[in-house]
Formats: structure tokens, sequence, C-alpha cells
DNA sequence: GCTTATTCCTAACAGTGTTCGGGAAGGACG
DNA sequence: CGTCCTTCCCGAACACTGTTAGGAATAAGC
């Protein structure tokens, strides 16, 4: 009933030609038209598969939160105790920054979404769910001695020591040369440990 | 031997009318030109005094990072132990966020001068600097029992924990309604104590 | 063979950072 | 006095950006 499209499936090719060039120039430099040129189609045409460049890029921040999801859920079983796994998943989520730093970027490095309200950005739903699920178990384990910390605040504050750390690492420490894993072990083992949460 | 100048100190007044602007528009949303116009000159002129816009907002971020500096060293005098000074830095850290966002955002959140590496930027030496000393008293302070990891280690790991908590609220919890110092308290107190720097 | 819906593009608009060339203004010097 | 030279400043342009309006091509349904 219609014009056959040029691709297959033309928003895919669009979000992959997007994300390649993102990943070797940051997003803040890819054009809208360098995009399209890279898709093959013109300018305008990207309009008919997204509303506008925040919404690609937006789309592509959620797959983003997805894989970073899909990673901490894996880390978070490597932890042979509930304490072991939140330090597995902090460091998983470190690593996930250093590893995809364009893909950790898309997440957290655009002010123009990030300056919105809460509720109309919340790009972390899920990867904050697993931290937070793994703070419930180990808040569980270590019962009677742990913190009267909620599980929110203790969830809030693991979830802060990794940002700060992937933050730092993948912005304003990029480049410099250093043991951050060993580091970030330690200081994340301190937290919950601090935390009363270590077993 | 030249034309008089507009302003006493046109660099100053370009710059005191860029800071108004950024403070309630945000940093990436305000043009050259509208700085220009606010500081009554042309859009041309500014680079008489600027390289460029980025040379522009590096110099203000620059003069952030001195008020962020002076703020943290205030904050470690008020802590009664090396340790509790510590934790009282990280917090004015997470306060001077909240409270002077675009200060903040201007140092910490403009991508395109977290992408070249380490040397070129440190946008936040001196700031960092309050961490260490302090982290180098509460290491003496505590003498044996301490953690056997380096001044730069624990430095780092307060820093990304405050860092982590501040950057937080001012984008992707931004607007969230909790009560974020209570939690950020508590989260850098059990750090310290995590650390073995607690006293 | 229409109609209708979808896909796609050309052309344009308003905005951006930046550069070029020159005008205006005043101190220094003949 | 007039000339030079330097500094300050601007108008106009360039190449770029995201976005929109309007129309052409292509296929399916009737």
């Amino acid at each position: 009933m219609a014009r056959p499209t040029k691709s297959d499936d033309p928003r895919r090719s669009i979000l992959e030609a997007a994300r390649a060039l993102i990943v070797e120039e940051g997003h803040e430099k890819v054009s809208l038209r360098a995009v399209a040129a890279a898709a093959g189609f013109s300018p305008a045409s990207l309009y008919e598969y997204f509303d506008s460049r925040e919404d690609l890029l937006k789309t592509l921040a959620g797959e983003a939160s997805n894989r970073l999801g899909a990673t901490l859920l894996k880390a978070a079983d490597k932890g042979k105790t509930p304490a072991a796994a939140l330090v597995e998943v902090g460091l998983a989520y470190v690593d996930f920054a250093r590893e995809h730093r364009e893909d950790f970027l898309l997440l957290f490095g655009r002010l123009e979404s990030a300056r919105q309200s809460f509720s109309e950005s919340v790009p972390s739903a899920s990867p904050y769910s697993v931290v937070m699920n793994g703070v419930r178990e180990a808040l569980g384990a270590a019962g009677r001695r742990a913190t009267q910390a909620t599980v929110e605040q203790v969830s809030y504050v693991l979830w802060a020591a990794a940002h700060g750390m992937a933050m730092l690492q993948v912005t304003h420490l990029h480049g410099f040369d250093a043991d951050f894993r060993a580091a970030d072990r330690t200081g994340l083992q301190a937290l919950v440990r601090g935390l009363d949460l270590a077993d």
C-alpha cells in the first residue's frame, strides 16, 4: 500500500549508522546530516523515523541502558555472597563505562536530557533495579547487624559510588594511566563493609 | 595609544554576562551571540578577548573550580577529627553541586573539554588537592590500623563517591524529591569507616 | 485507472561558531 | 598641526547545524 522502503528496517539501519559514528566521534559531534549520509538517506528522511535528533539519541540511550542492565545482571551472579555480589555489580558498572564509553556517555553524558526532571528521564531504571535487588538480598543476609538505612538509601549510595568512579574515568580522568580497577574494588569493598553489609 | 574600551574591564563584563545567562539557561544553550548582546558587544568582538567559545567556558570553569576549592577548604576545618573532616569535605562537594548547579556542570558537565586527556584538562586540581591533604592527615591519624591503600587510591575513592552523588543529583536525579543529604552523609561515613580511617 | 498512503528528497529557514576586512578612536611622534 | 600605529570594535560573510514545508515517486486497494 506504499512505496517500498530503501532498507528492510530503515529505523534499525539509521540507529546502527548513528551508533557507529558516535563510537568514533562522540555523540555530541555527530550531526544528523552525517547520520543520514551514512545510512543512505537525506537529512529530512530521518524525520520519518524519529521525531528529532534528541529522539534518536534517546532511543540509542535506551538500548545502551538495556545492555548495561544485562551486564549488571550477569555480574550479580558472580558474587559468592550477597555482599560480594554487590561489589561485582559495582565493578561491572564501571567496567561497562570503560569498555563502552560512548554507550555510557549516551546514557549519562547528555545534559539536554538530564536537565529534565526525574520521571521523564529515568534512563537507568533497569540497571538501578538490579542494584536494588542486590541490596535487598544483602540487607536480608546481614540481618540485625545491618545499618538501619533503607534499601533505597543504600542502593543510591552504591550506585553513586560506582557512578562517580565510572564518570571520572570516562571523562576527567580519561587517559590517566592508573590501576583504577584495583582502587574501585577496594573502594566498593570498603563501602559495603562500612554499610555493615559484609559477611 | 588606542581606542578606549567600552567597559572598564571588557573581559570581566563578558564573563559576567555569560555566567548570568548560563545560570538561567544552562551552558549548552547559551550562544556566543546572546553573550555578546548581553555584554553589549558584537559577536565578533568577543574574539578580541577569548580564543573561542570553548575558551570562554573554560575560563568560567576555572573560576568555578576556584570557588569549589575554597568551599572545600572551609569545610575541611569543620571536622573535629581528620576522618570527620573528610566526610565534611565530601558533603561540601555535593552541596556545592546542588547549590551552584551551573558552576558544577561547567566544571564536570562539558564533554567537549572532558574528552581530551588528563594533563590538558585537570579541571579540579585544587579541589582534588584539598581531598588529598585531608586523606594524608586521616591516614596519619589512623596509623597502623589503616588500609594499606595509597593516599592517591583513597583520595580517588572518596572523590569518586562524592562526585557520583553530586553528578546524580545534578543530572539524572534532579527534581527527585528525597533527603539526599542524609543518604550522602551515611554513605560517606560508611566509606571512611570501611577504609579504616575512622577514629 | 483512479485514489490513497507511505517513503523519500529538494529547498529553504533560522540559528550556530568563526573569520575577514576595515572603520573608528586615541596616544606617540614628526 | 598631521601622520602613524595600535587597539578596539563591528558588518558581512562562510560553513555548518537541526528542522520544516511541499512535492515527487511508488506501490496497494478499489
